[in-house]
RNA sequence: GGGCAGGUAGCUCAGUCGGUACGAGCGUCCGCCUGAAAAGCGGAAGGUCGACGGUUCGAUCCCGUCCCUGCCCA
């Protein structure tokens, strides 16, 4: 058992496993609160695309960072940071257990673990792209692989936007960039992950319903009614899935249907990705997405003893 | 029944004027990721080139027959 409290719950896994859900279940038994960590899901109007919860389905858990940007701003992992760690404290000042959401691995990562970003300047970025741009990555490459030998080994010279990002660091920091993930370290005392483990057959139709769901609730709609607020303008908003397709069918790039199917195939890409991701993280229990009494054994997981904490 | 087009990687299709398939996109599998992460990037595995015969030193590519698909004519 347990000997402290825990600080924080988080609930993970690829998209359309049915997290969501089992979060709200887990907060309501646990008295906790919901800590969105879905990078789009941020966004006010991107509703049915993001597949969010209507406010009746939350139940009366109260959720947070949702619905916190507007759809031309920028969504970043080090700001997402700050305020999921902020809503953690609020949560924890008022006792409740805060209950993280999100299939944005780094998202996860970032507010449970030790992991602090260097800072950004939006002047030397734009720098950076406009030189990508005009001279390409590899070139890039070459210039960060004068000042940051070992950076430059760790990013393919390919990878346009890491270079960009690592020479941004080293200009604004005057060091060097460390292009790998620190080692898996929580930031709070007692942490645990719960895991939504989904079969990848069953997943890949479970993606298709849910693209298939979407479309019947409109979500070309939404999507044109983002368009007029400026959508394309929003520089993460307009790269979301389903979202993307859609502003190519509007634009008349691409038809209807092959708007749909390109996001069913790019939901499952980045399932997969998400599944890379997290099954890395050696942390997380694992449940069965369709177990029987798939609350209780959560619940179990989260009384059981906590895995010993890395350094 | 006749004519035309086509049958090459799981899918859509390039290609070889006869000499070991440079194949491509998508899909699949695997991996990377520190301020765009639902983003960005990399690697790998897949083909007896419809079947059977013939010509040839050699045929996926030439010839014949057959099977299948699509379109047209009757």
């Amino acid at each position: 058992m347990r000997s402290a409290p825990l600080d924080v719950l988080a609930v993970v896994g690829p998209t359309a496993a049915g997290k969501s859900d089992l979060a709200v279940e887990l907060a309501l038994r646990l008295g906790g609160e919901v800590v969105n960590a879905d990078s789009m899901q941020l966004y006010r109007g991107m509703d049915i695309g993001t597949a969010k919860l209507a406010v009746a389905e939350r139940r009366g858990v109260h959720h947070h960072l949702i619905d916190v940007l507007d759809i031309h701003e920028t969504s970043t992992v080090a700001e997402f940071q700050d305020r999921a760690r902020a809503a953690i404290r609020d949560c924890q000042v008022r006792g409740v257990l805060p209950v993280v959401v999100g299939g944005s691995a780094l998202y996860v990562r970032a507010v449970l673990d030790r992991f602090e970003f260097p800072g950004t300047d939006p002047v030397v970025r734009r720098r950076l792209e406009a030189e990508l741009s005009a001279v390409g990555s590899v070139r890039l490459h070459a210039r960060l692989a004068e000042v940051d030998p070992e950076a430059a080994a760790r990013i393919l010279p390919s990878n346009g936007r890491r270079v960009v990002r690592a020479l941004e660091v080293i200009d604004i920091t005057g060091r060097p960039f460390t292009a790998s993930l620190p080692t898996h370290a929580y930031a709070f005392d007692q942490v645990c992950q719960v895991g939504l483990d989904v079969p990848r057959r069953v997943l890949d139709e479970r993606i298709r319903l849910r693209v298939d769901r979407m479309w019947d609730a409109g979500i070309v709609d939404e999507v044109r009614r983002l368009d007029a607020a400026g959508l394309r303008k929003g520089v993460t908003a307009s790269r979301a899935l389903g979202y993307a397709q859609v502003l190519a069918y509007l634009a008349g790039e691409c038809g209807e249907n092959e708007a749909k199917d390109a996001t069913v195939r790019a939901t499952r890409r980045f399932a997969r990705r998400q599944d890379s991701w997290f099954r890395r993280d050696t942390r997380i229990s694992w449940l069965p997405y369709d177990a029987s009494g798939l609350v209780e054994r959560a619940l179990a997981a989260v009384s059981a003893d906590q895995p010993p904490q890395q350094e």
